[in-house]
DNA sequence: TCGAACGTTTACGTTAACGGCAAGGTTCTG
DNA sequence: CAGAACCTTGCCGTTAACGTAAACGTTCGA
C-alpha cells in the first residue's frame, strides 16, 4: 500500500535515494527541495541517467541542516546560503578531494571548509546567547508574578474557594504593576 | 537637527511615547508597529484626543518581547499571537486588575497570566535545546576535520608553504569521506 | 512491453510581513 | 495662527518561500 512498482529503497547498497523519499525522512516536500536546489543550496549527487535527481547520504545530511538553520535557528534561506558554502564550491572540492594526491591541497580544502564551520558554530552560539536572554527575561516575569501571587495570598486568605491548587501555583503577567 | 518644531519625549514624567520614538528605540519602522496591531498583537495604551498611538513602558516591552521572538527564536507572526495572550484579553485584564479589589479577581488573573508565561518558558527552551543540539552536531564535524588535519599533517610534512598558521588550525567541511 | 507510480520542467498562484505612497489630520513652536 | 514635522488611514506593491496544476518523461514489476 505505500509501494507497488518502482522501489529500491531497502537496497541495502545503493546510498542513492529519490527525491520523495528523502523528503518524508525531513519532514520537507518535494517541491522544497528543488526550490533549495534552485536557489542554489544544493545539488543531487547524481541524475539517474539524466533524470531523476539522486541523493547520497552527505547531500540528506546537508538538507537536514538546512533544515534546522530554518526551522530551529528560524535563518531565511538567503542567510544559510551565507553560511554554507555554495553549492558550486562545494562539488568542486568534492572533485579536487577525491581526485588529487596533493597532500598540500587537501589540506587547503580542508582548511577552508573549518574556518567556514567555525563561523557556523559562532553563529549559532550568538543565536543560542540572544534566546537565553530571553529566557533569562521570561524567568524574572515568572518569578515577579510568583511574588505577587504570595503577596496575595499572605495578605489576607479569602473564602477557601472550592480549586484550591496543590502547593504554590502562583501567576505573573504582562503588567509590571502593583497597582496603585 | 533632530527637533524642532515637536518634541515632549525627554518629559520625565509622561511615560507615553508616540510611535517613531518607540520604533527607534526597538529597531523596528513604525509601519511593522501598526502591522503588528493590525494583526491582534497589541494596541497602544493611549490615543492623545483621538488621534496618535501613545506607547507606555508596558507597551514597549511587550513590543520587544514580539521583537525578540520574531528574530532571535524566529517565530512567526502568528506563532507569537498564539504564545501571548491577545491584546483584547490583555486590556480586559489590565483594566479589572485596576478596578477590582477582590483578591481573588486579582489571583485569577496573575494565575492565568502565569501559566501563560510558564508555557512561553517551555517554548522557548524547547527552541534552546534544538539550537544546542544543532551545535553540537557542528562541533562534532569541527572536531572531525580537524581529526583530519591532523592525520594529513602527521603523515608528511609537504613542503613548507609560506603561511604556515600558527598552532593548530585544522578544518573540516561538507564531505565526511577520508577518501578511497 | 505496458501501465501504475513516481519524477521532471514550466509557470502561475498564494501567504506573510512588511515598504511606500497619497491625502489629509494633529501638534508644538515661533 | 501659520507652518514644519510628525501622525493618521487607506491602498497598492514587493519579496520570500513555497503550493499547485499542467504536460510530459522515467522506472520497474507483472
Amino acid at each position: 500500500m505505500s509501494q507497488s512498482a518502482q522501489s529500491t529503497p531497502p537496497d541495502l547498497e545503493a546510498p542513492l535515494r529519490k527525491i520523495q523519499e528523502v523528503a518524508a525522512e525531513l519532514g520537507l516536500t518535494a517541491r522544497a527541495i528543488r526550490y533549495y536546489e534552485e536557489v542554489g543550496l544544493l545539488a543531487p549527487a547524481a541524475r539517474s541517467g539524466g533524470a531523476y535527481r539522486l541523493y547520497d547520504p552527505d547531500d540528506v545530511e546537508r538538507l537536514r541542516f538546512i533544515k534546522g538553520l530554518r526551522d530551529d535557528a528560524g535563518f531565511s534561506l538567503t542567510e544559510i546560503g551565507q553560511l554554507l558554502e555554495d553549492e558550486a564550491m562545494r562539488a568542486r572540492n568534492r572533485d579536487r578531494f577525491r581526485t588529487t594526491d596533493d597532500a598540500t591541497e587537501r589540506r587547503a580544502i580542508i582548511d577552508d571548509t573549518l574556518v567556514r564551520v567555525e563561523r557556523q558554530i559562532d553563529t549559532l552560539r550568538d543565536k543560542m546567547t540572544r534566546l537565553a536572554g530571553m529566557i533569562e527575561e521570561a524567568e524574572g516575569r515568572r518569578d515577579h508574578l510568583r511574588v505577587h501571587l504570595a503577596e496575595l495570598d499572605a495578605g489576607r486568605e479569602p473564602e477557601p474557594h472550592v480549586h484550591t491548587r496543590s502547593g504554590s501555583r502562583p501567576l505573573a503577567g504582562s503588567s509590571g504593576r502593583t497597582a496603585p
